[in-house]
DNA sequence: GTCGAGTAGGTTTTT
DNA sequence: CCTACTCGAC
């Protein structure tokens, strides 16, 4: 521990020595700060703050299960399992198990994910509307997300379709005993501001609260931080960073970090400036974007290392050419300079952009891996066993039951269920409920009854071993499995094999994760395990994934807290960064922002790209290189073109050297 | 209840 | 261009 002390400069370390009242770190990017809290940690349990009494708290899943890591290489095994380290909304769902039913939830209330709620939505919007009224389930998810958060309805007029189907949305989901990623928040914090023995409840157990990427903190998360830090004691202390809030349009509100005072009066404010990943050409790149956001705490990034290379913003002919010609890079880095892939990262705006790469990285034969895109948990299989799972504690959630009715089917058809859902509307019960119904049942065919009475006999049966305790819910899941013969529906139903055996090893590694949930001592059931499930949006297999070799596929909202020695950022053009619809938006800032994060990944190369022409919807559309190159200063980076650099007569020294390597590995093989 | 062909519509970022 | 969903035929 005192190395741990010892290893910080001096700012970071009176950061990690001051455990008591508010603290606000300033941490420019790279500066080390996971470093700086999870020493700080670390340095309060040597000095006896009982580690049940720490929480730390973070935004993603990926970031707090690294922090308990690097603090594990720090303090003993025990201690650092007593700590909480987790996201917002764990968090939120531990506040929300306890003391939901202050609320008027039942306490086994389901956690929905996108998915489900576009499930929801569907239904809602079809009948609400009929079909021909066009209303994106998507769209529609994301207005009513920012209606919820505003406290406010989606839309000005009252009569307007959208907010007809947020109240229905509203009242659905309270009678299915569900909540979604958004009411997580917004219910806690009811919780604990309407509950004043709920927050004391939480201000008594955490004495010592941290916030990490505190910059992308909205109003609610504010409030649930208000309530929870002891008012007599304030041990809190928040680390961020202006520059890189790049959440403003899911609410992230910047006022929360630059006027921190107003909240908790007369913090420490602390600043790092040092930064320990990139050459100084890379931060002075940096820093020459930046310095075009008005309104921000002014600080300038420094490294110890040299100048470095010089960054290179190279135009292409088009995305096809631009993957061609950096894959040529990423091999000659492998091949010639014995860089490890893992080392290497290709940057974008949009997920959609990382296809081309992936094809050709695919076919030369380079491992990748590709950060966010669909999550496991979502995934067709994997999602319709969960949906058993979610039914089996949560009878109200017609949603999961719609998903598994017919899936594998079972003699319940279209028709059957039309009918069940209808009787449940108009008898204001669920639908499961509805299925048990006698006089629900008496209307059907026999044959019909029948099916049904397997149906929930089999849902009773499982849900009895869901609910006991000592129950070992994996090989549970493996029995369920086998009984409604999942795998034949899948041979069913898939095109070919290799999506058979697909889907089949996705399934295993669900079965898998669960034996190691079920072995976990701090575990506590299903439910634990579902909830995990619900806020693990990375699909990030915890396992041998993180030390894989392979080069990076990642947007950079995703890229936020990563760093990479050789980093592409990719399809740097107008109308995608900055997107056009922030330029609508007015967010220009925040792109700016966004392209920092990108630039600040890089430690010793960088490279920013953007292409001539870009296929839309299949026929190529001529593009403009990206507005915020004119802000970059000139002397830290160099402009080439593609077709030059191909008729540019190769520098002897370097072609030689080239073969030559070239040639000792082939005679190496 | 399942399968396949045909088509309409769609590209921000994510807990 | 690609996908996800609809609809008609078995």
């Amino acid at each position: 521990m005192q190395k741990g002390l010892l290893g910080l400069n001096p700012p970071q370390r009176e950061a990690a020595e001051q455990i008591t009242g508010p603290v606000l770190i300033l941490a420019g990017a790279g500066t080390g700060k996971t470093r700086v809290v999870t020493t700080r940690i670390a340095n309060m349990v040597v000095h006896d703050i009982p580690p049940e009494q720490i929480l730390a708290v973070t935004f993603t899943n990926k970031a707090a299960n690294e922090m308990r890591e690097r603090v594990s290489t720090m303090i003993e095994e025990d201690m650092v399992r007593a700590l909480t380290i987790c996201t917002f909304h764990s968090l939120c769902v531990r506040v929300l198990r306890t003391s939901i039913e202050l609320l008027g939830y039942k306490e086994n209330f389901t956690i929905y994910s996108a998915s489900d709620q576009v499930g929801l939505l569907r239904r809602i919007i079809v009948r609400k509307a009929g079909k021909e009224e066009n209303l994106e389930p998507k769209q529609a998810i994301s207005m009513i997300s920012q209606a919820k958060n505003r406290g406010d309805l989606p839309h000005e007029d009252p009569q307007a379709l959208i907010n007809e189907v947020y109240h229905e949305y509203v009242k659905e989901l309270k009678q299915l005993n569900a909540v979604d990623f958004d009411d997580l928040l917004i219910l806690a914090v009811k919780a604990v501001e309407e509950h004043p023995e709920v927050a004391a409840m939480w201000q008594r157990r955490f004495r010592y609260v941290m916030v990490d990427e505190f910059q992308d903190t909205n109003s609610l998360q504010m409030r649930l931080l208000r309530k929870i830090v002891n008012p007599s004691e304030q041990n809190v202390c928040v680390v961020g960073d202006d520059d890189q809030s790049i959440y403003a349009w899911r609410g992230a509100d910047i006022t929360n970090i630059l006027d921190f005072e107003r909240f908790f009066p007369n913090p420490k404010v602390i600043k790092l400036e040092e930064n320990y990943r990139s050459t100084n050409s890379i931060l002075r790149l940096a820093n020459s974007l930046i310095r075009h956001n008005l309104d921000r705490r002014e600080k300038t990034l420094w490294s110890s290392k040299g100048d470095g290379e010089v960054s290179r913003v190279v135009s292409m002919p088009d995305a096809e050419t631009e993957a061609d010609w950096i894959i040529a890079e990423l091999l000659e880095h492998h091949n010639i300079r014995q860089r490890e892939y893992k080392d290497m990262s290709i940057l974008f705006r949009m997920n959609t952009q990382s296809r081309v790469f992936e094809q050709k990285l695919r076919e030369a034969g380079i491992p990748y891996k590709l950060i966010g895109g669909q999550s496991f948990f979502e995934r067709r299989e994997v999602k319709d066993i969960l949906s058993y799972l979610n039914l089996f504690l949560n009878h109200d959630d017609d949603v999961s039951l719609l998903r598994v009715i017919a899936t594998p089917p079972r003699g319940i058809g279209q028709g059957t269920v039309a009918l069940a859902t209808q009787f449940s509307i108009d008898n204001r019960m669920s639908i499961f409920d509805t299925l048990n119904d006698l006089q629900f049942l008496s209307e059907l065919s026999t044959r019909a009854q029948k099916a049904i009475e397997r149906f929930t006999e089999f849902i009773h049966r499982y849900s009895d071993v869901a609910h006991t305790e000592s129950a070992n819910y994996a090989n549970m899941t493996e029995e369920l499995i086998k009984e409604i013969e999942y795998s034949d529906f899948l041979k069913k139903n898939c095109k070919n094999q290799e999506e058979i055996d697909t889907r089949r090893a996705n399934l295993g590694e669900l079965i898998e994760s669960m034996h190691a949930h079920v072995a976990r001592k701090s575990s506590k059931g299903l439910r634990s395990f579902l909830d995990g499930v619900a806020l693990m949006q990375d699909k990030e297999k915890e396992k041998d994934e993180a030390q894989m070799d392979g080069v990076f596929l990642i947007t950079m909202h995703a890229a936020k807290g990563l760093e990479f020695p050789i980093c592409y950022i990719v399809g740097v053009e107008d109308g995608i960064l900055p997107h056009s619809r922030s330029i609508e938006e007015g967010s220009r800032s925040e792109e700016r922002r966004l392209f920092y994060v990108g630039i600040t990944r890089a430690q010793e190369s960088l490279t920013i790209t953007w292409c001539n022409a870009r296929k839309r919807y299949g026929d190529p559309m001529p593009c403009q290189p990206s507005s915020f190159f004119k802000e970059l200063c000139e002397n830290e980076h160099v402009r080439e073109d593609y077709e030059e650099l191909e008729t540019r007569p190769v520098d002897d020294d370097f072609a030689n050297d080239y073969f030559a390597k070239m040639r000792e590995m082939i005679q190496g093989d």
